[in-house]
DNA sequence: AATCAATTCAAACGATCGTTTTACTTTATG
DNA sequence: CATAAAGTAAAACGATCGTTTGAATTGATT
């Protein structure tokens, strides 16, 4: 299938995709997208009403998937844990896992979704936080079985903190050669997910410390 | 001292700061960080040559104490361990607590080095990833000394996921209210800092697992 | 008081942005 | 073939951007 084959919406939302992921969003014009695509300047806001409607729709297509993946490996965890609690290792996994397969087939996309994390002007923000809502419950209630002695105050920074270390491996990644000097490389493979795997199972086992709060307002 | 006492220069740079962590680096405009600094459209050009100028001189301001800051602390932690391996406790807290600190001092500063990490257009980039190799190489020492049993890429990466980590926490604290659905707040004491050590000191122990590529080029 | 550099100011520059308009072409349907 | 809908085209819109200009103002020095 060339990419003459697409749809012209189809080809706006790849241009867009790799423009975004390469030069950021706001940096991107629409005319960008549309010479990329081969289409007119027009089009974007035919199809998409406006420019914030493409990066709806660059989002959307990708992460909806990318939840639902998410969501039956840690149903298939649990189901197999029958009535005990799930393996730990098994829910870091669901989550981690299918977005490496995701950095691998789809290389921009994670790029992008790291991009919107920090895009502030777009009312897109409140969208995406609404929707990791579901995500987040779900992994809140399977961690409090499986790590039953830790407050679940803990637990919650500590899913933030694999969800910190996740998003900027997978989108910083092209700048890790730079950093370490050429000595490493991110290699886009199983490897990298049992690396983060690892560091957040046994981030997440931490004992927790007493608080060492003086009792004065935080 | 009031805001007035502060030269210009100094004024423009504490209203881009605040600006670029409310509403991001490119949706800020010069005539939006002029109005709030109380000074004409003309005088970023005239202090800073450009716009790319007063970014890197927000970023300048703070980054360069925060990090001195942290080769202190990790000296100190190296000269209380005389000639045995330093804490892996401490070598981890002096790289977070300097930042959780600066958190509290520098409210919008963090957000900024965060957004930064996710601006691709500028050439800034790459002046940001030089003055961090030696930070990284001195922790990179002092980690291989703490976990001789670690394989230095291994290190390697648990000190990116640890810095993903504490990036994303640090930038994204005030969203974190909206996310939990105001069950957590993000308190910006020693507390929150207290957390992230002890998840990544126990990430950064982690055993090692096998890897289990095929044998292919790694 | 006169001089000169440093700073501030209002105004405009050229460029680029997202978006809209209007007309033209294609495709499907009776 | 006639007709209406869907899609594409070129061109311009108004707005905003970073930057520059050149004059006015300030403040210190002689």
């Amino acid at each position: 299938m060339t990419p003459d084959d697409k749809s012209t919406r189809d080809r706006l939302i790849d241009a867009a995709e790799l423009l975004f992921a390469d030069q950021g969003i706001e940096a991107t014009s629409l005319r960008d997208v549309t010479a990329k695509a081969g289409a007119n300047i027009a089009s974007v806001n035919y199809y998409f009403q406006s420019k914030d409607g493409l990066v709806q729709a660059v989002y959307e297509r990708r992460i909806a998937p990318l939840n639902e993946e998410r969501l039956r490996l840690l149903d298939l965890a649990e189901r197999a844990a029958a009535d005990r609690p799930p393996s730990l290792e098994a829910i870091v996994e669901s989550f981690v896992e299918p977005s490496i397969r995701f950095c691998a087939s789809h290389p921009n996309f994670m790029r992008v979704a790291g991009r919107l994390q920090f895009e502030p002007n777009l009312e897109f923000r409140s969208r995406f936080i609404m929707q990791f809502q579901e995500i987040a419950k779900r992994y809140e209630a399977a961690l409090r079985r499986a790590l039953p002695d830790i407050p679940v105050e803990d637990l919650f920074w500590r899913m933030h903190f694999l969800i910190g270390a996740m998003i900027h491996t997978w989108s910083n990644a092209c700048d890790v050669e730079l950093v370490s000097r050429g000595k490493y490389r991110f290699s886009g493979d199983a490897d990298m997910a049992k690396r983060l795997i690892d560091f957040a199972v046994a981030g997440m086992r931490a004992p927790v410390a007493k608080k060492k709060s003086t009792g004065g307002k935080g």
